[in-house]
DNA sequence: CTGCAACATTCCTATTACAGGAAGGTTAGG
DNA sequence: CCTAACCTTCCTGTAATAGGAATGTTGCAG
């Protein structure tokens, strides 16, 4: 099938799906005549494998790698969980600091009267 | 003062300061003889307020509204919480696609044994 | 006065993961 | 045969810098 198709069944844009081939992450099985890029159902299975992978925020570099693993019959379980543990540390770390954030911003915003006098909190959060 | 100390005393990457004057965002009061960036306590305090809101995940465009704002002696405080608000709200939808994707892969990580043998839930959840 | 370190300048490249669009070739159907 | 809907490559842009090259300036110690 070409690349539409491909995308279609993976859900991914079909840019997207060039971009995976143009990195070498996931290449077409070949090329017809005219130079249309050809895939197959192992191809779909990879990209529909990242497109669940990328979902779970995993970068493009992971995904690489989790593809190998998926592809390679003698990884272990281990591999790919330690993978996975470090991304989710990652991602544990990013929801405390966005939640400190968020707490900070709501605790200004609502000392903010939020009316036409000139003064607000918000601002001088951000000078003092 | 030259670049490298407005960027001390503001907290930032001498990088970063002249990026921001690069683009409009902070210009320098003036350039020496030798066209050295010269800075003042003025854009100091601007640039002090920059990293502030940008520890606020305000993007660089935001900041140059709420600078703007800062420096707008007629603007309400109205204003200002629009768009913390708005910030706030963008801040909390990330924060609860974060917390769904975290959940979902603690379980999955989870169910994975990781030991050595080669079936993985994990891996299992991104082909099913 | 000179030499050197520590500053400064501009410009170019790279990052991440694509999206948009131009210019052009291919294919299928009516 | 024409046309729409595909496909191709290539170039540019995104956000907010970081890194580095090549070069100029300043200040101070010897």
């Amino acid at each position: 099938m070409n690349v539409g198709q491909a995308a279609e069944q993976a859900g991914l844009p079909v840019k997207t799906v060039r971009y995976y081939a143009d990195i070498g992450l996931v290449e077409p099985m070949g090329r017809s005549d005219a130079g249309y890029r050809l895939y197959g159902e192992g191809e779909v299975s990879k990209l529909t494998f990242i497109r669940r992978a990328r979902a779970f925020d995993f970068s493009v570099k992971d995904c690489r790698e989790l593809l190998g693993l998926y592809e390679d019959k003698t990884r272990t379980s281990k591999d790919v969980k330690k993978i996975a543990l470090k991304r989710l540390a990652e991602i544990d770390e990013k929801l405390s600091e966005l939640q400190k954030l968020r707490d900070e911003l709501a605790r200004v915003a609502h000392e903010c009267h939020g009316d036409n006098r000139p003064d607000c909190p918000i601002l001088d959060s951000f000078s003092s």
